[in-house]
DNA sequence: TGACAAATATGCGTTATGCATATATGCTAT
DNA sequence: ATAGCATATATGCATAACGCATATTTGTCA
């Protein structure tokens, strides 16, 4: 026990010996009826070759979003995207070099756009998009596979990072309208479905999937139908800007 | 723009300009149909004899949960504390003197060990329960008031910390069976039901929170009952421990 | 012009919820 | 000892939400 002493308040404040703090980004997307990732491979020790979750340190004079907004545009080319705070991972073994301390943030991004990262990720080899597996029914962790279906070890504990933000994420669909942050502007009903579906990892009842959404006030008929589409096209929606009562 | 320069990755990690990083602790008591928390008056600059919550800067080789332990033993003087992670905050400005990032956290205890703390905050004049306000319908900010009334400005951001920390176990509250870590190991009913009014600031339907409740599986009937209650005495039911299947 | 596929609408049984009412039971005052 | 009290507990019912099945609508394509 080294308690702060009145005697020197600022005691703490002078020492150097601080753990480091970083920020980590699980970048979500949703494909063709999967849920996708986005990974860098480390070109240095420790870990180096390894993939791991885009991130990077706290500096002395951004705040946490301003150091995930850099972490996004520098590591992943991307910007003005949702995200959200995840979780704060503080074990003292997550990184061998000393101890760091990692603000974990989720963030959520269109088909468009997750499209700009894939074909980013064909022509660089240090960035990769990686489909997320479910979680087995009993929520064990999540085994990571590459395109060839090699399992894959993340570096540090990104792996387990990865897990606590599907699950957050699959518990934000449940109660708040977060899924339109995965969909482009206009969408329809049965797209959101899968989206919500492609997340949960299971099928929803479409009648009461539209009328619960119809009815929560978050969606707002566009006017607008689908084109070519080879049968009766359906309505496009919005979400509506929840109004700030 | 000033990335990690593959030329030296070590580069941050060498950097002694690094923000400083500590825990606070929300800590929550239910008593007499209503919500209290705990703050510390501080000693020294800044925020000289202001209220502020708990909290500690985080040690090199201590884990976040770790310096919540020490924190709560330290500066209130209790053990073995149920307690979770809110949010971590870490705007430039929280703290006057540098750069702090605190990972929140909130505590909740039952109104026994409650009321060691009034005890001991009648004792001592560095510490004192203070009644959560409830926030208005609006969702407007906490505003603190003393024993007697007067608006009381707390220190730093805690304020809102404390506004973040009631709104997240009023959420809980939905969907966990959290309720139990504000009440003695054996209870009833109703005494639940009251926990969950006085944490969500409204009445809540008897029958359905009785149904709901014994429907969820959390609870267990003790086969005891209340004693000396001057009316029919209410089954004592405990909580399940959620078997791990 | 008709087949197709999905959108949209309607109906209904099941279940959850809110409310009202009836009965049970330990304690207390007389 | 007993009547009355306060709350626990049980039952019934109207309403709303939900899952499921079925019918109808409407662009597109062959």
């Amino acid at each position: 026990m080294n308690p702060i002493t009145p005697q020197n308040p600022n005691h703490d404040l002078d020492h150097f010996e601080r753990p480091a703090l970083t920020v980590d980004v699980v970048l979500l997307g949703v494909s063709e009826d999967s849920l996708w990732t986005v990974l860098v491979r480390r070109a240095e020790p420790p870990f180096a070759g390894k993939w791991t979750l885009p991130g990077g340190f706290v500096r002395l004079h951004e705040s946490l979003d301003e150091a995930v907004e850099r972490v996004l545009s520098t590591k992943v080319g991307l910007g003005d995207v949702f995200f959200e705070q995840l979780y704060t991972f503080g074990e003292l073994d997550r990184d061998p070099r000393t101890r760091v301390v990692s603000v974990a943030h989720y963030a959520l991004v269109d088909p468009g756009r997750f499209e700009t990262i894939a074909e980013s990720a064909a022509g660089h080899r240090g960035i990769a998009r990686i489909e997320v597996p479910w979680e087995g029914e009993t929520g064990g962790p999540v085994e990571v596979r590459d395109a060839e279906d090699r399992a894959l070890a993340l570096g540090f504990d990104h792996e387990g990072i990865l897990g606590v933000a599907v699950k957050r994420l699959r518990g934000k669909l449940n109660y708040t309208p977060v899924g339109y942050q995965l969909l482009p502007e206009r969408f329809t009903l049965l797209q959101l479905q899968r989206v919500h579906e492609t997340v949960l990892g299971r099928p929803l009842n479409k009648d009461s999937f539209r009328r619960r959404m119809l009815a929560s006030g978050d969606l707002e008929a566009t006017g607008r139908r689908q084109r070519d589409v080879g049968h009766r096209p359906a309505e496009l929606y919005r979400f509506r800007r929840r109004s700030a009562i």
